[in-house]
DNA sequence: TGAACTCAAGACATGGCGTCTGTATCTTGG
DNA sequence: CCAAGATACAGACGCCATGTCTTGAGTTCA
């Protein structure tokens, strides 16, 4: 029973968190907001988490430019959606149902999100009909 | 930004999985299942897996009988609920709104499925009146 | 009692992941 | 054009989570 690697790991996903809210920004800058009190070598740091998510295909590296812009390459709902198929591969045999019947269940649910969610689901009855 | 412990380890999710449709097991009888042309030094493995899962609240361990009997202390469901919890914490900001919104656009709800979501929702509606 | 099985505690190994070092490359001010 | 400072890149390091194994004690039954 190998363990197996995670998509995208903590240290990974607080870099993606800057970069879904700035846009675009530098190894600096990201080091200056995740590690305001750290020293230089974070720099190198960031700049390998950035490497990884790179690989990964997670982030867009602009070399034209010095220094180097760097973009999420991924939006949160995609990286969201792999989770949640993965805790369904692990847990329901990639069944998604009983991830909406907890979710639905769970307390937490106003009455606008039940109301937006019909929405959803009116949507899906009429193009699929 | 310092590593954090997986709650239930693949490995001992294997375990879960079996006592979740077997009710109840020994040790022998999960490594046999789990490991089936595995050496006899894996039933270590599995006792110390049934350990750390007892530590974690997952699984009962019947001492009066002999050999003890394990069965899973923790439903499927609340596994899910907890992970769909972690995955909106990390991912959204603890909110759940997003994760509803991703499994209902995703492909692969039918009509039934469809269905019986709304039948869901009626009934909170009801009792939250 | 002795053989076979089970339990318990700890040691061990692999590898994921966050971090750091050292060196090459680039940019800018003088 | 050169020196100084910043950035990029490759590789190494170290901690620890996690799966596995070793050893010795406890239990059952013929």
């Amino acid at each position: 029973m190998a363990r197996t690697p995670q998509d995208v790991t903590d240290a990974e996903l607080s870099i993606l968190q800057v970069l879904w809210e700035s846009q675009t920004a530098t190894v600096r800058e990201l080091t200056e907001r995740l590690y305001p009190e750290g020293t230089t070598a974070l720099n190198a740091t960031v700049q390998k988490l950035l490497e990884r998510l790179e690989a990964k295909k997670c982030v867009k590296r602009n070399r034209k430019t010095w220094p180097h812009q760097f973009s999420a390459a991924i939006a949160r709902e995609v990286l969201i959606a792999r989770q949640l198929q993965t805790t369904a591969d692990k847990l329901c045999q990639g069944e998604i149902h009983p991830l909406l019947t907890s979710l639905v269940k769970a307390r937490g649910l106003t009455t606008e999100d039940r109301k937006s969610l019909r929405g959803l689901l009116d949507e899906l009855d009429r193009e699929k009909k």
